[in-house]
DNA sequence: CCGAGAGGGGCAATCGTTTGCCATTGTTTG
DNA sequence: CAAACAATGGCAAACGATTGCCCCTCTCGG
């Protein structure tokens, strides 16, 4: 191993400490974890020789007896999609003033690799956080009986998450484009094993019947810009005056793929995303989109694991839905009236 | 500790299987890392065994002894800055294939915070990757001797580094503003810790010398879209007719504070960005920039870091230069006449 | 003046692996 | 045929911290 830490024998440990204030390691142990436990003077003593050899503890060594590592899982589909930095950015704010570390892991979309990733982060993270599981419920909820998690925008029975309520924006919306007089709306899809995908189609079939508009169905589509092509070429087969895209990153590929085509945003053609994620706001034309509060998602889930933690591991058989709301911006607007 | 494992003993370790073989813990360990150095009957049994018993190996323990943890940590100054992204996915992909967990950690633009982590991190980590220190050379250097580090974009004595070269590209960017006739150009530098952003503020001013072109710096600012208003405001007290900014998350805050203020680009402004983040070819206009390898810059430096630590953690003293090209958008054009 | 109890400190086991070294066996070589 | 050797397996000591248990030494009350 390499002695990168200084000329003699590495970082310093409890024994170093130990043998500078001829006390037991198990005091020094005790004066630092467990101030209480100790005399206040020789308390004094340790802290001072502590930070005089720069002590910190291993955390690795704390983890093997205390089986707890402090630190936390969170699992993306994909670290490029701009929908999981708002996730990232609130787990790894709430995570660290709790004190825990946060690994981000890529999934890339594969439920093997995401049973994978659990299974082997299992031994050496207390809990983890699923931002977007491509995992069956069946195996959702056998590897949620093994270590704690936290699902986000997925409901399975004995497994806690957060679910933002994006299904109640996709009313929003639908009664949006109504007003203006959309008659027949299509939904570009997502991938198919894409719970919220499903959702947002139920909602959104639900409401369309409720205003008598005429729905169609295009995809699936992976959730990438470059896939809005497809997308875009797929709805225009429709009779759609108006589409609902499954998330932004679809949304604004389809934007770029109608204007290659000579289709105007929003005179023929109105498009309305899901999340509100970096880009809609400055795309062309800005995307209305149904706005979700994702970093407070992220540290929602965070809290949690959290309180799951605390009580030994013990689910909290709980969800937390998050409001959206339809932000409107240019790319909707009045159906064409030919 | 929650028995989250199982209804006995939770997970089952090399004693078990040891149990279950009749042979020694240590003879199970070495069939299992050390294949040549057992018995091949042995050796299967053995690994029949764990398999049928699900036994993994604890990584925790592993790295109490090895002083190994085969994981990473990489440390950008903010997730939701998207030249990071392909930072994130390049060092991911790079390290999942040699076998390393990614730890990543968001040091929020600040210097304290990105010691304190460095510091905290060294134990429990083989070694990190830096993608924008806010660090001092000398604290970076101290930092580099007692942990294997490798750097982006920041070129410090005694830190193996992965360089992006920007100043190349900002060569031809002035050039290319040149050639549509520009003669004053502003640049809108980064935060004043920045090494990149000066170094690109050198260059900027090197090439504008040899064009004869009058330039002005307007700045600081943070590197978010945010503070492009400020920035874009800045540039119109200039006489500059196109400017340049330290990264395209600025330049993409410029584009809508000229659009709000009427200022047509590239008719009464051109804007050239740096990296060619996502969204700068969606933006409006789509955004001339300097194109970096950002996935590439990511993979070369886990390449350089696990070069350190095949070498027992000696540093590789080296740099790696990755080309930079202009990417002509819409966003660059003849200066006006005006 | 003695015994109980509290406060403060130390010993040693433990977590699960790795690894240096030794013991055994069977095989090769001079 | 003896000596040297390779192959294989086991023992036990780490790694660095935590923690149950015991011991010593005061202090105080009866």
């Amino acid at each position: 191993m390499a002695d990168h830490a200084s000329g003699l024998g590495g970082r310093p440990t409890l024994a170093d400490v130990a043998a500078e204030t001829g006390f037991a390691i198990s005091t020094v142990s005790r004066a630092l974890s467990k101030p209480e436990r100790v005399n206040a003077r020789t308390r004094e003593r340790i802290e001072a020789a502590a930070k005089q050899l720069g002590y910190t503890a291993n955390t690795t060594a704390r983890a093997l007896t205390s089986g707890r590592t402090r630190s936390v899982a969170v699992l993306v589909s994909d670290v490029t999609n701009p929908f999981y930095f708002g996730i990232i950015r609130g787990t790894q704010q709430e995570l660290k003033t709790a004190g825990y570390t946060q690994l981000l892991v890529d999934t890339e979309e594969s439920d093997d690799l995401e049973d994978a990733m659990l299974r082997r982060l299992r031994a050496s993270y207390d809990g983890a956080i699923i931002a977007a599981s491509r995992l069956t419920d069946r195996r959702l909820a056998e590897l949620a009986a093994q270590m704690p998690l936290v699902a986000i925008n997925r409901q399975t029975r004995g497994v806690p998450n957060v679910f933002i309520d994006t299904p109640a924006g996709v009313d929003q919306a639908v009664e949006h484009l109504v007003s203006h007089g959309h008659r027949a709306i299509a939904y570009a899809s997502g991938p198919p094993t894409s719970w919220p995908s499903e959702r947002r189609w139920r909602a959104f079939t639900k409401a369309a019947g409720r205003w008598d508009v005429e729905v169609s169905r295009v995809g699936p589509f992976s959730p990438r810009q470059i896939q809005g092509a497809a997308a875009a070429d797929a709805v225009l087969n429709t009779r759609a005056t108006a589409c609902l895209a499954f998330n932004d990153l679809l949304a604004i590929g389809m934007l770029a793929r109608f204007a290659e085509r000579g289709v105007r945003v929003p005179e023929d053609m109105s498009v309305v995303g899901c999340d509100d994620i970096f880009g809609a706001d400055f795309c062309h034309p800005p995307l209305t989109t149904i706005t979700a509060p994702i970093t407070q998602a992220g540290r929602a889930a965070v809290s949690l694991l959290l309180a799951q933690l605390d009580r030994d591991g013990e689910p909290v058989r709980r969800t937390i839905t998050l409001p959206t709301h339809l932000t409107i911006r240019a790319s909707s607007g009045a159906a064409s009236t030919a």
